[in-house]
DNA sequence: GGTTTAACATACGAGGCGTATGTATAATAT
DNA sequence: ATATTATACATACGCCTCGTATGTTAAACC
């Protein structure tokens, strides 16, 4: 039961909680590794012989908060009636879930600036290509007009993100949001063929 | 000629510069105050003087950055026909002065991590507020349906400015400009009352 | 059961930031 | 005009953090 590699798995898992609970409390830059090890009852050298560095340990928590996100936003496309709808409700669904200060902290202000451009990230990239598929599908059975899916999808994606970091940021979030999701399903009805 | 306050004045550029080639090269958290100090003929002793921290003089360089760009792409809109052609003008001028290296370092990745979200920068507050006016005004001449204005001139924003860190970082960059350029013209078509 | 391997701990060195103090020059007052 | 003051900037110091190099212990394998 107690396996190298069990053990190994327990302590990645413990050190990504740590490192996702420094990171969104005190940003990236200024969480120290020697504390947030410590947290998790280790050292810095679990630390660099699991992650090689303090970067690649950001993009394991990046990866794992970004998927769950993904996973939510699709399980929230799928309930809606048609394909159409469970676009906008993906998208609507990403906006809320980054309205977490976690997820804005971590994977929009900090994941940027390390790890370069999220539509290069394993996990967002993922989440493109989900879109992107039911984008192609859309155009095909003429609900979309001719459009570059990836183009299209990048620009649904990012508006959203975005979205949500201008929501979590105003004066008052809960009465911004209904006004931004309005906002959002009318700019993405630019791609439809009719009204 | 050598007063106080020109020489002042003249340092602060000399440190805006040198800081704008370092950030832009090796980004905000590799780059030594002392080396950019060093290169602009000066130490830390007048940075910390005049800007109050590492982060201060950050502030500074993607004030001045995003400046131009805002005064860029306000000087394109206003030569397109009307205002809505102008809108959309802006837009793409943004996407593409947001292809250079530089802006893309300094202003989109490096910029929120350390500032936080940009649509509280003074300059981005400044650009926002312009593009809102013009969507206020579009929606009173029936051009645009009745939609939020700032959250509109918001989606715009960001999906420009997300489309071109896409874009810049995408295989073929100069084949995907046109693409996306269409996409989102098609995308802000969302708004209009007709098309 | 001995050997090897590898996951993790410990120890070390380098570099950067922020502050506290020092200095020289321009502005001001008498 | 000279003495005083204020300030723009330089210098010096200490603390913290990261990355690596080495050491140790326990599981895996023959």
């Amino acid at each position: 039961m107690s396996t190298r590699l069990t053990k190994m798995a327990e302590n990645r898992e413990k050190l990504i909680a740590s490192a996702r609970r420094a990171f969104a409390q005190q940003g990236y830059a200024a969480a120290s590794m020697d504390s947030l090890t410590a947290e998790a009852g280790l050292t810095r050298g679990a630390l660099y012989h699991n992650f090689g560095d303090k970067r690649g340990l950001l993009a394991a928590v990046v990866d794992q908060i970004d998927s769950e996100m993904a996973a939510y936003a699709k399980s929230v496309g799928a309930k809606a009636g048609d394909a159409w709808l469970g676009l906008l409700a993906e998208g609507a669904a990403y906006i809320e879930k980054a309205l977490d200060p976690e997820v804005r902290r971590i994977v929009l202000l900090d994941g940027p600036s390390v790890l370069g451009d999220p539509s290069q990230w394993p996990s967002q990239n993922k989440c493109l290509q989900s879109t992107r598929n039911t984008i192609e599908q859309l155009i095909k059975d003429g609900t979309l007009k001719p459009v570059d899916p990836e183009a299209a999808a990048m620009l649904l994606n990012g508006a959203a993100l975005n979205a949500a970091l201008w929501i979590a940021s105003s004066a008052n979030p809960q009465a911004m949001l209904p006004k931004t999701l309005e906002a959002f399903n009318l700019l993405a009805s630019g791609f439809l063929t009719k009204d």
